[in-house]
DNA sequence: CCCGAAGTTTGCGAAATCGCAAAGTGCTGC
DNA sequence: GCAGCACTTTGCGATTTCGCAAACTTCGGG
C-alpha cells in the first residue's frame, strides 16, 4: 500500500483532482454503466447518451441552477457533492436534500415541472454531466429501465423527505441534529483513523440549515458531544468517532 | 334559490349521502372523464378501467391501508377525504398529507415502492375505487396521459412537502398553524354564511399533528383567533371568517 | 333524560431554544 | 508574517412552547 501523503490540513486527498482531470478528458462508458438509471444498457446506448451530454465543473459554493429558473437541463453528478436549498421570503436558507455523486438531479421533468423548484449548490468541487431537458422523454422511452430507476429515486427522496418531516415535527433539536449528522456520515462519510468524517466542508450553519435551528445551538451541541468524545471537529470538518453513541442521542428519551 | 335546510348542527349536507348511494349503484364514465389521470381517454377506455375497479366505502376513522403493508392496490378517492399519516416509534401521529376527492392515492408503484410508506385513514365517509397494483404499469403503458398526470401529481406532492418542511424549519407555531388552516380551507373548504369551513370533522389534535405541536397550543391559538374574530369554531368544526387576517398570522413578522 | 366518552379550555410552572453580544481561533491572501 | 475574514465558542437573559392538571362542554347512546 502506498504511503498516504498528508496534505495541508483538511484538503481532499490528491486522488480527487486526478480523478476529475481524467473525467474531463474523456467520458468513459464505464462512468455510467454501473449507475441505476443506466444499468443494463448496452455500450452503444451509453455511448449515445454520453455523446449528447455536456460536462461541467463547479467550484465549491458555486450555484448549478437557481430556484424558479426554467429547467433547461437535467444533471448527473459525476463527482463531488451538491446541496439543494430553498430560500424563504425571510432570507432563511433551508437545505432540502444532499446529492452524492452518481445521482441524477435537477430532474424537474420527472415531477412534471417546467422550472426548478429549488436551488442547487456545489458544496465541494463537483463535476456534472448535463442533458437538455427535452431529451428526458426520449430517455424514458428509449432506454429500458431508465424510467423505473428514476421513479425509484424520486420515491426514495419522497420517503426521505417524509422521514425528515416527521422528525422535524416530533423530535427536539438535539435529536434532529444527531440524526442529520448520522445521515451525512452514512451517505457521504469517509473513514478516517479517528472515525467517520463528513466528506465535504460543512459548517455549524450548514447543519443548522438542515435541521431548522441556529448555528449557535448546533455549536453548543457539537461542543457537548466533543466533551463526551462522540465527535471531533475542526473548522468545517466533523468526524464522528462514536457513531453508536450518536445514534442514542438521536433517539427520543436518550440520557443527557 | 332553494331554502337551505339546516340540519342538526354540523352534519354533512343531505346531498352527500344521496351522491354516495348513486355512486354505489353504477359507475358512470363521467366519474373519471374529468379527472387529470383519465382526461382525454375515450368512453370505452374509461369503461375498461372502471370494469377492473372495485368500489369500497369507508366510515370516518376507518383505515384504508396501513404503513408497511404490501401495496396490493392503488386507489382513487371518489368522495370524501383521506388523511395520510405516519406513526413514530414514540407513538406520535404525524399527518403527511390530505387527499381531496378526485385524486389517486396509495400509488406506491409510482414511487417504485412495493409497500405502502404510510397509513391512510378516511376522515369523513369516503368512497374509493381500487385497482390491483399490477395494473399500474398497464395503465401507464396503455392510457395516454396517465403517466404524465400521475408524475405531475407526485411532483405537486413533493413540492408541497418541501414547502411544509421549510415552514416547519423556519416558522413558529402560530404561523405554521395559520398556514395549515389556510391550506385546509383553500383545498378542502366549504363556503358558509360565516366564512369558509373545513369540509370535514377536524379536532385541535388533528391540527397539531399536521403542524408538529400540541393540541393545547392549537387550542390556545384558536381561542385567541376567535377573540379577534378571525375564526369561529365548534367541536370538530372550524370556520375561518376572515381569511385575509389569517394570512397575516401566517407571515413572519406579523403583529400580535 | 341522563351518563360517559371525547373533545376543548385554561392556568401555571418548567424546559428548550433563541437572540444578542462579545471574544476566540484558524485560514488565506498579500 | 500579518491583516482580515470567516467560522466558532460561550454566557446570559428573553421568549416560546410544552407538559401537566383540572374543569368544562358537547354529543351520542342506552
Amino acid at each position: 500500500m502506498a504511503v498516504k501523503i498528508r496534505n495541508s490540513c483538511g484538503e481532499q486527498p490528491t486522488g480527487h483532482v486526478d480523478r476529475v482531470k481524467s473525467m474531463m478528458r474523456k467520458l468513459d462508458e464505464s462512468l455510467l454503466s454501473h449507475l441505476a438509471p443506466f444499468a443494463g444498457l448496452t455500450r452503444d446506448e451509453i455511448r449515445e447518451i454520453l455523446d449528447q451530454a455536456s460536462t461541467q465543473r463547479f467550484n465549491a459554493g458555486e450555484s448549478i441552477f437557481d430556484e424558479g429558473a426554467v429547467a433547461e437541463r437535467f444533471f448527473l453528478l459525476l463527482d463531488g457533492y451538491v446541496r439543494v436549498v430553498r430560500i424563504t421570503d425571510g432570507g432563511d436558507h433551508v437545505t432540502v436534500l444532499h446529492i452524492p455523486s452518481g445521482q441524477l438531479f435537477g430532474i424537474a421533468s420527472a415531477l412534471g415541472h417546467t422550472n426548478y423548484p429549488a436551488t442547487s449548490i456545489a458544496v465541494s468541487e463537483s463535476i456534472t454531466l448535463a442533458w437538455p431537458m427535452r431529451l428526458w422523454s426520449d430517455f424514458e422511452a428509449r432506454y429500458e429501465g431508465f424510467s423505473t430507476a428514476t421513479q425509484r429515486a424520486v420515491g426514495k427522496r419522497m420517503t426521505d423527505m417524509h422521514d425528515r418531516f416527521v422528525e422535524m415535527a416530533t423530535q427536539q433539536v438535539e435529536q434532529r441534529v444527531a440524526n442529520a449528522l448520522l445521515r451525512l456520515i452514512n451517505q457521504m462519510g469517509r473513514k478516517t483513523d479517528q472515525g467517520i468524517e463528513v466528506d465535504f466542508p460543512i459548517t455549524r450553519q450548514d447543519l443548522s440549515q438542515m435541521t431548522g435551528t441556529t448555528l449557535h445551538t448546533v455549536s453548543r451541541l457539537l461542543s457537548a458531544w466533543e466533551k463526551s468524545g462522540i465527535v471531533e471537529s475542526r473548522r468545517k470538518h466533523i468526524v464522528v468517532s462514536r457513531p453508536q453513541e450518536l445514534v442514542l442521542k438521536g433517539k427520543p428519551g436518550a440520557q443527557h
